[in-house]
DNA sequence: ATTATCTATAGATCTATAGATAATGC
DNA sequence: ATTATCTATAGATCTATAGATAATGC
């Protein structure tokens, strides 16, 4: 049975998928641009380096690629801060420390902060990924007795808009300091589920865990 | 002098402004919709029912309309607000007030919350407008000791991501109540700000202006 | 031989403009 | 008569597909 879904992909399947990639990859750097979706499939497959028709092998519009793209970074950067944080019992650190890197984005990964800061209604609306993600870690921390949260629903939508509020702010603006600025963010909203001013403050303060 | 501009519009300028009226009310309308920004010029002058052409008359291109169906939006609401709360001294109760009556467009003005929720980033940037109302009410209350902020344009990218990205989720889920939902928001903008939870609380519970 | 990719193109948009029509101003 | 509006259309996209080419599998 294990061998049956993993079992080796044929180099045909490895270059298929490598295609994909391609068409994934050139979608999130062009949804990263000002002009947002606003862009034609031939400047996507030529940003891709394929063919122009390889697209319908892969996708049947240029939204199914979108919103393929927009899931994809969204999931990759939830993978990555679960590597990061796994271990860690206190749920408002691990919330805190999420939201401390997701800001951060906008220097470490500017293409997926843009994806990020162009798709708050998607992301809301995710069952699974980064907004599942969030909404475990606060009610958790909830339950911790550390955060007051009356809707979990509610108080990621706040999180999530304060976040893409302020990746706004730090993308218009080259004179704010992105983690200053963000770690101002992160201890309002720690505040804004009843912190105390102090403690959120120390939480935002911590050394922050290296990229692995 | 006072009446070099105000002086008598002829019958033919205000026709003029009738049909420059009627598309910036459909663009208003269409970036309402699911598809934002990506429609036919055509489309829009059918819906304002005006001849194609006529499009040109008045706008260079599709974006020239739309930037200025938002910022027509954006003051049109946000001048409604300064008249209801004329001569409230209190800041912190001014900025309440405001942010539950604008999460409350949803219901009171569809089109105009959608508008807002579509366009976050060009509300954060501006420098007239709504935004600067609010950042103005958010110093003010700061001054009068009753919200601590750091920085005021941090504050008012966390407030408005806050409520925007209650928006998003009221327009996705309709068992949420859409006053409650946002009054739960404004409470936690307020603890966000270092108000005391049973204080926020209160201004939340307050009744509100009537609609003029 | 099978399958993915690429090139080329038909048909369907969509934008911008030219010229005709209707309404206002004097 | 002047000016805004409307209709019609040329030219420029853009999407989706058909058929040719290249790579892999057996």
């Amino acid at each position: 049975m294990s061998t049956v879904d993993t079992a080796k992909p044929s180099r045909r399947e490895r270059r298929k998928a490598q295609t994909r990639a391609a068409l994934v990859g050139a979608a999130q750097e062009l949804l990263a641009d000002d002009r947002g979706a606003e862009v034609s499939i031939q400047e996507i497959t030529e940003r891709a380096d394929v063919g122009f028709g390889s697209f319908y092998n892969h996708f049947a519009s240029k939204e199914a690629l979108f919103e393929a793209a927009v899931v994809r970074a969204l999931d990759d950067h939830s993978a990555w801060l679960d590597g990061i944080l796994q271990g860690e019992d206190d749920a408002a650190l691990v919330f805190a420390t999420s939201l401390r890197l997701t800001g951060r984005l906008l220097r470490t990964a500017p293409t997926m902060a843009h994806v990020v800061k162009n798709a708050l209604g998607p992301v809301l609306a995710a069952e699974r990924g980064i907004a599942a993600r969030a909404r475990r870690d606060l009610t958790r921390a909830a339950e911790q007795g550390r955060l007051t949260i009356e809707d979990p629903d509610v108080a990621l939508a706040c999180t999530a808009g304060a976040l893409v509020g302020v990746i706004h702010l730090l993308a218009a603006r080259d004179d704010l300091v992105i983690e200053s600025t963000t770690d101002l963010m992160v201890e309002h909203v720690l505040g804004m589920f009843g912190m105390p001013r102090d403690e959120a403050r120390r939480l935002v303060s911590l050394p922050l865990p290296e990229r692995g």
